[in-house]
RNA sequence: GCCAAUGUAGCUCAGGCAGUAGAGCAUCUCCAUGGUAAGGAGAAGGUCAUCAGUGCAAAUCUGAUCAUUGGCUCCA
């Protein structure tokens, strides 16, 4: 979306300059900077850049301009469902629907319980009334007239009182021979919306207004798009990111398997699989020592005090697992995080103002009771580990230290190859009951982080609510290669849990002081990171991370022996080596190759035996002809080390 | 936990409005010794998710349970 002035864009201009210019650059020396690059006359460089501008800002218009049209059809749409739903039930309460990314929804609670079998006829009765080119208006009625109107249904009488209260106008829109209560935002006529573009998809349970407290409505979703073209489009984006799925690719490549025997949400990783997530940890232990954290190693077992003390006790007992004993009499769990414990490594010695800050790191496995309808394959599990650290230091320091990790997670993410943003989460001023700790140490804690974003010139969106029960965090936001936003990186403020703990170290004066408390986690938890790697990838991992990086394919039984020794040459050079001695044509080893989306795959054949060398194929570039088994040796080794 | 859908061979899927199941790939054996995405022939492989009910008879109908998928809620 571009609406901005001429101003703000040049002052974005020179933030996106200042950003990817070295560091020590200003955002104005970045502009001259890239000035001096083009070696254009200063004349023609601004005048490219307010053509850039006008270009932007003319397409931005038409785009608003079709986006606006797209939200009228989807909102209209929405309402021809709720009045083809209403013919068939005459009794249904309808809720509300709105337009999402995708289409629209409609909530309501239906008087008899709806098939998905239904929804074919409900959409062919949809596409007829769409045809008989009704059109849609607008009146404003008063309170009485509303109530008299929407007052079957206890959710639309919920929502007039509401609006009644805050003074604002009502609106009632009549398409046909059906009335709702609405805001506005439609197509005048239902002509201009073309049938063929929409598709209803599936049904959901919904709570009313979003709170488990209150009656489940039942949600039908549509799908819709401004023509047949573009829902085919999505249609095809579906199915791609289906290819693309972990779970279905995580089986293929042999990675990682599911079995009801062990249990929902318990991932059991292969050899390959458990390569893969290795490396992702070797990276990130590497990342911590830079920072100075020292690894610990932490029991899975602990006693409910010590979550009774940290407050995650209170808050989360009903998603711990619990842990019996024969023996002792306390009440125990399996950890679901890793702080609580690390604060007991903090406080088994005394600490001095110069000790700090003090690092730790954890790869532990933590479990979760997560409920059945909340696992999903590798994003959501009852058992997975993070890449986990707690740094406790002075309030001096939290800068530079925040200032690392972030710098630690950018590199992390740029060998990754992954686009990111970051949110800024805070805590929901109307919501106090959910947070620890007094107003003024959350608001001493929030500007922190608000500060150092903005100092690093990170982009971010501020969220309201998002933040942990004892303190404000910055997320990252992975965007993978189709385009789909997780949760990933994590660095939280936390003023609140060594105090709990009672926590502290001798100051330079001699007082006794509490530490701060940094949570952060580079890539959050290497199993859910590897599934979004596996999406990211479409299982096509970069050398580093191929749980295969070279398969050998002798061309016959004749060539093994020579094969044999490529092997083993490239095994004992680290090199993590396949040699496929199944007697089949050469095409279809190659087939079978290609299909575990290998690196490398090497040719062995009279001409290679002849002239000492190995047939390289690369993945990304192709048949690269005949190559000396050192050179080959030698590049894919700089690969593995620069992880590329 | 709630709403909806799904569960047939290792994998991908047919079939089935009741009369105990099929294909392709993978596996194994034999033949073919192959030059950049499937050479040929044969064999083996299934309590049709689990448990219960109704039938002379259940993979098929009914119910419950488990698991998976998509939503809602939750996510330290």
């Amino acid at each position: 979306m571009f609406d901005t002035d001429f101003r703000t864009f040049i002052l974005k201009l020179h933030e996106y300059f200042a950003c990817h210019c070295d560091n020590n650059y200003t955002p104005l020396m970045g502009v001259l900077v890239v000035f001096t690059k083009t070696r254009l006359p200063l004349g023609e460089f601004f005048s490219i850049i307010w053509y850039t501008y006008k270009k932007l800002k003319i397409n931005s218009n038409m785009e608003n301009q079709k986006e606006d049209q797209l939200h009228k059809i989807r909102h209209t749409l929405a309402h021809i469902l709720a009045w083809v739903i209403q013919e068939q039930d005459p009794k249904v309460q309808l809720a509300i629907g709105p337009t999402i990314d995708n289409g629209f929804y409609y909530d309501m609670l239906l008087s008899s319980a709806l098939s998905s079998e239904e929804l074919p006829k409900i959409e062919a009765k949809m596409k007829e009334l769409i045809k008989g080119k009704h059109s849609m208006t607008g009146q404003e009625v008063d309170y009485a007239e509303a109530k008299k109107l929407f007052g079957d249904s206890p959710f639309k009488l919920e929502m007039i009182e509401e609006l009644h209260r805050n003074g604002e106008k009502m609106t009632a829109y009549t398409v046909g021979k059906f009335t709702d209560l609405c805001r506005g935002g439609h197509v005048e006529n239902t002509s201009e919306i073309d049938a063929s573009a929409f598709k209803l998809d599936k049904l959901a349970g919904a709570y009313w207004r979003g709170s488990e407290k209150n009656p489940m409505l039942t949600r039908i979703y549509g799908l819709a798009f401004s023509s047949k073209d573009e829902l085919d489009k999505y249609l095809t984006m579906l199915e791609e990111a289906k290819k693309r799925d972990h779970r279905k690719l995580g089986r293929e490549l042999d990675l990682l398997v599911f079995s009801d025997l062990v249990g929902p949400g318990m991932p059991l990783f292969t050899p390959k699989g458990n390569i893969v997530r290795e490396a992702i940890i070797t990276f990130s232990r590497e990342l911590n020592n830079e920072l100075g954290f020292g690894e610990v190693h932490t029991p899975n077992i602990n006693k409910a005090e010590l979550f009774k003390i940290s407050g995650h006790y209170d808050k989360y007992k009903e998603d711990m697992l619990s842990v019996v004993s024969q023996y002792a009499k306390d009440e125990m769990f399996l950890k679901p995080m890793n702080c609580p414990q690390h604060t007991q490594i903090y406080a088994s010695n005394p600490r001095s103002y110069r000790d700090l800050p003090i690092r730790f790191s954890d790869f532990a496995v933590l479990y979760r009771d997560e409920r059945p309808g909340e696992l999903s394959g590798l994003t959501r599990l009852r058992s997975f580990s993070q890449d986990d650290g707690h740094d406790f230091c002075r309030e001096d320091q939290i800068e530079s230290e925040i200032s690392n990790i972030l710098e630690a997670i950018k590199k992390a993410l740029a060998t990754y190859k992954i686009s990111y943003w970051m949110r800024l989460s805070l805590k929901d001023p109307n919501n106090k009951e959910k947070y620890l700790g007094s107003d003024e140490v959350w608001n001493r804690a929030e500007p922190i982080l608000r500060k150092l974003l903005v100092d690093h010139k990170i982009e971010h969106k501020e969220a309201i609510g998002e933040a942990a029960f004892y303190g404000p965090k910055i997320d990252i936001m992975a965007v993978d290669a189709i385009g789909r936003e997780w949760q990933i990186s994590t660095i939280q403020l936390d003023f609140n849990m060594p105090g709990r703990f009672g926590l502290e170290y001798t100051d330079s004066d001699g007082t006794k002081k509490t530490p701060v408390m940094i949570h952060r986690a580079l890539i959050g938890s290497p199993d859910r990171f590897m599934g979004i790697l596996i999406e990211h990838y479409a299982g096509a991992f970069p050398t580093w991370l191929s749980p295969v990086q070279v398969v050998i394919l002798p061309i016959s039984e004749k060539h093994l022996e020579y094969s044999e020794e490529v092997y083993r040459k490239l095994k004992t050079a680290g090199v993590r080596v396949e040699l496929n001695r199944d007697n089949d044509t050469l095409g279809k080893k190659i087939r079978a190759a290609k299909m575990t989306k290998v690196p490398y795959i090497l040719i062995i054949g009279d001409k290679e035996i002849e002239a000492s060398k190995v047939g390289v194929e690369s993945r990304e570039r192709g048949q690269m002809g005949a190559q000396g088994l050192e050179e080959f040796t030698k590049n894919i080794e700089a690969e593995i080390k620069d992880r590329k």
